[in-house]
DNA sequence: CATGAATGAGTCTTCATTCAT
DNA sequence: GATGAATGAAGACTCATTCAT
């Protein structure tokens, strides 16, 4: 996407989430939104067709970051093993490193709105997914579908997160070893 | 004189919540519900002293409820085991019997709401949460701060059971079993 | 008139102005008149046909209060200046002793509401008209439009009392010795 | 964009001044005042914070008109008497000229929003008291708190006038200047 | 008779979005 | 192209009053 004006285009997505991060989107208003970005209110409408849209290109956008944050050091070389723990260690610290868009990300999943994204973020989780399909065939990974594994593995981790960030538990690195293991054993055969 | 009417509470606890699923909460004005309910929108608040009240009581009304239920059927005498996998189970089964319950409070704990009845929920966990320390003591449940059992057993069932409701997986039996084996492996030495 | 029950009805008028005061009329709903008074809603309009009806009751009711305590010690036979310039201490007494019913009424005289009750409080006024008339014939108090005379005497010792009150002016025995005579000497010859 | 619209700026005042003249500004809704000065409600706001602050923002408006009015003429060559008649007049002339914005800021000052301008409305009548505090100086008014020199010669005026206009009397030119007369020697040595 | 639940109409205010400049 | 003013619709909530008990 190629935009007339890039800094502005930043701004808003910044003033959007961390407004939203604070005060919840319900109350987040594209006037409050676009007087934190100090832009028009109609400017916004020039990046986004509608509010709706902003959320969802937001999150995509939070997802894409995401994903490529916890994929960039995988290295098909290394042991499957090293190469899951590393990943959910990545998650955690993507997590505290842009608490922003994980907390919007977050939010987001759990509103009705998620509903008019599953398909176009697939895509985003492909090679995740790929690696687990591969673990599967290996008979490292246990032959699950694929929610269960989710579910057992990189959902308790996200949501460990989580409980750190808002301080509902210190996770220190070797809670967060404990953590890492708990899930791997978990989906392992 | 009119009494308060058990019905009308009802109506609007009914009304509330379908119409939260349906929408979610932000969308859910207070007019809606109560044309959902039959009611006008003043007599709400006869009931409620007002939005936020009434979400937190239905919250902590669907909690209970769900408490209840997942333990009906406890007996201290049966094995960790036995007992943990039953709950486990029971979680799904509340989940479908229920689900307007199930999801309404789901979607009120990923919202910011959460934060001001933490407090006031506490002690329906009570009982649970003893059974899980007992079985700490006895060696059978490992050793961690509740927050990572809880991450790794209950609330992958909980995900599970709403990726179920919303149709995106089919969970049957067979699958549940090895759910509940998952959640059980995850947490045990 | 006869109330089924003096003590209720007390309540409801005491309720009703000492919430006034603190809160104005606009604010000062049935509802919380009701719930200071300690009584039902519906058992104010027992006593009074609407709340317009009852703020003009409440108002009649302290106007004659105040006429009655002012001219409780007036006797035709001392000296006019002499009456006149107690009735006037008398005023500021009142505004001292019984604020809540002082307050009230100032604050329903400025009110629009004030047009509906002008001419049922004449009669209250009477006996204090006459007695200007009387010492206008005497030559005492000057021959002046009635209106004039009210608003250079009682109108200023009526606003420095409201002062008082609220605390913008402290009037001591002195002060209002010199704000009598004020009073005295602008309406005489 | 737009450019914020005088004229309609001025509707608004307009349409508020008028209508709180006639129903009082508890019953004088934002949704009435839009819809006599053609706006949207919501437009209202474009100009101003909240209802307080429109009130507020017309008193202030208001009593600026009427000071710039009377203090018009006011040259300190002439004689302290003729000055202080002439402002007494002028704010008799004020009443009639401009009587909504006279009403207005008259049930304005008495209501509870008054205590909220207290300060911010002090500036305005500096040239006056300074005018009056010369004038005891110079032994010509009586050395008294201010605040009773207006109850007894301003307040007196303005009291009047109000009850001009509403009817309650008539003043021709020959009572004007009796009043005036009146004010005068009442705070005269 | 006294009550408190019930309500339609109304309160102030905010919102996402558009439009004139 | 960018803006800020403008708005109809809707938000949560309150009110004076009535009605069933």
């Amino acid at each position: 996407m190629r935009h007339k004006d890039e800094k502005k285009f930043d701004a808003i997505c910044n003033a959007a989430i961390s407004l939203i991060n604070e005060i919840g989107f319900a109350q987040a208003s594209m006037s409050k939104i676009a007087k934190r970005a100090e832009v028009s209110p109609a400017s916004i409408y020039t990046y986004f067709e509608n509010k709706e849209d902003m959320l969802v290109q937001l999150y995509i956008q939070g997802k894409r970051k995401m994903m490529m944050f916890i994929m960039q050091d995988y290295n098909p070389d290394l042991s499957i093993e090293t190469s899951t723990k590393t990943i959910f260690k990545k998650v955690f610290q993507f997590a505290i490193e842009h608490n922003d868009f994980f907390a919007f990300t977050e939010q987001f999943s759990n509103s009705p709105l998620i509903h008019c994204v599953k398909e176009e973020t697939q895509d985003l989780f492909i090679p995740l997914m790929e690696m687990v399909e591969k673990a599967k065939k290996d008979n490292i990974i246990r032959d699950l579908p694929m929610e269960l594994i989710t579910v057992f593995s990189f959902f308790p981790i996200m949501q460990l997160s989580k409980a750190h960030l808002i301080g509902e538990i210190k996770v220190d690195d070797k809670l967060l070893d404990t953590a890492v293991d708990l899930a791997w054993r978990a989906i392992t055969v």
